[in-house]
DNA sequence: GCTCTTATGCAACATGGTTGCATTTGACCC
DNA sequence: GGGTCAAATGCAACCATGTTGCATAAGAGC
């Protein structure tokens, strides 16, 4: 038996809309679906690109999702450097304390799987701490020194945003 | 005898730009004082406000002369989860492995002193750790609950950037 | 002062995201 | 199945933050 895998994270996707309660709806599935299916986290730029182009779902519909699943726990949103926020389908088994990988040179994102141990870190007098955000920078196994050379030829991995 | 503040810290700037090598002009001295008498991170609309409206520097100079010193290690950018820059003055001697404070309510940011003893977080097989990024968020001084009747009555602390 | 290089000012552009408002649609009820 | 209505969508215009191109101004060495 052959299953669609596309499909099995559609399917994935309503049965958490439904939990909340809210609208199912077409483009909640579909971006949903797309976060679920990643291996790493997304901008906004790639799920257009995939759900824009098949189905013509309007770019300010995706910002209003993502905003909204973000807004009910379904995903997380990861502030960079590069001002593009990316978004991660939110596993609620893993609470948001976790850290990022950020890669410099194509620039994915990934979480990690609860990594900080840096709790209290010593503030000034009267500042109290509410999260503590913690990110890796360096490269992505595409993208160590050792394959340099394809990358000289080809340009970097481009999952760039 | 008094002494102008801001005459002092326009003097340690141009000294600062002075040693390297590069021309010294009247923004690079206004901004890095500017930044150097601050307390915490300054944005570049923070600066322009100051910097434009007494002397009439434009502001892309402004964006231009704070690449300039970022690029010349006089003073560091801290990218936030507000898609803004912030701007701190380098004190030489702290090398860029500290850590960021940022207050969730007004928005300020300051550098904390060298913190990290988050070392050597596992990564996937392949990924090679470059830098590590650790921003406490929380609430600063002016802003824990304590205070948050002046909050109610007046907004928030304003220099949310 | 003169010259040469570099920095500045100004206008136009780029990018990533937001807002207002008319139209459509999912969910609930029958 | 069809009717109702709040909520979501699409579209156009907008905004905030930063960049680029190019003509002009101004540091610094002489
Ligand atoms: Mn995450
Ligand atoms: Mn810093
Ligand atoms: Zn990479
Ligand atoms: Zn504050």
């Amino acid at each position: 038996m052959v299953v669609d895998p596309a499909r099995t994270y559609r399917y994935r996707a309503e049965e958490r809309l439904r939990r909340t309660g809210a609208r199912v709806t077409r483009p909640r599935i579909e971006v949903l679906a797309m976060l679920l299916a990643a291996p790493r986290a997304l901008t906004h730029h790639e799920i257009e690109r995939q759900v824009n182009r098949a189905l013509g779902i309007d770019r300010v519909t995706i910002y209003r999702v993502l905003e909204w699943l973000t807004a009910h726990g379904l995903a997380h949103r990861i502030s960079g450097d590069d001002r593009v926020w990316r978004f991660n389908a939110a596993e609620d088994e893993r609470t948001h304390e976790h850290a990022h990988f950020k890669c410099n040179d194509c620039g994915e994102v990934i979480c990690l799987d609860k990594a900080i141990a840096a709790r209290s870190v010593p503030l000034p007098t009267g500042y109290r701490t509410q999260e503590i955000e913690l990110t890796v920078k360096g490269l992505c196994a595409d993208c160590v020194p050792a394959r340099a050379d394809r990358h000289r030829r080809q340009g970097p991995a481009q999952h760039r945003q």
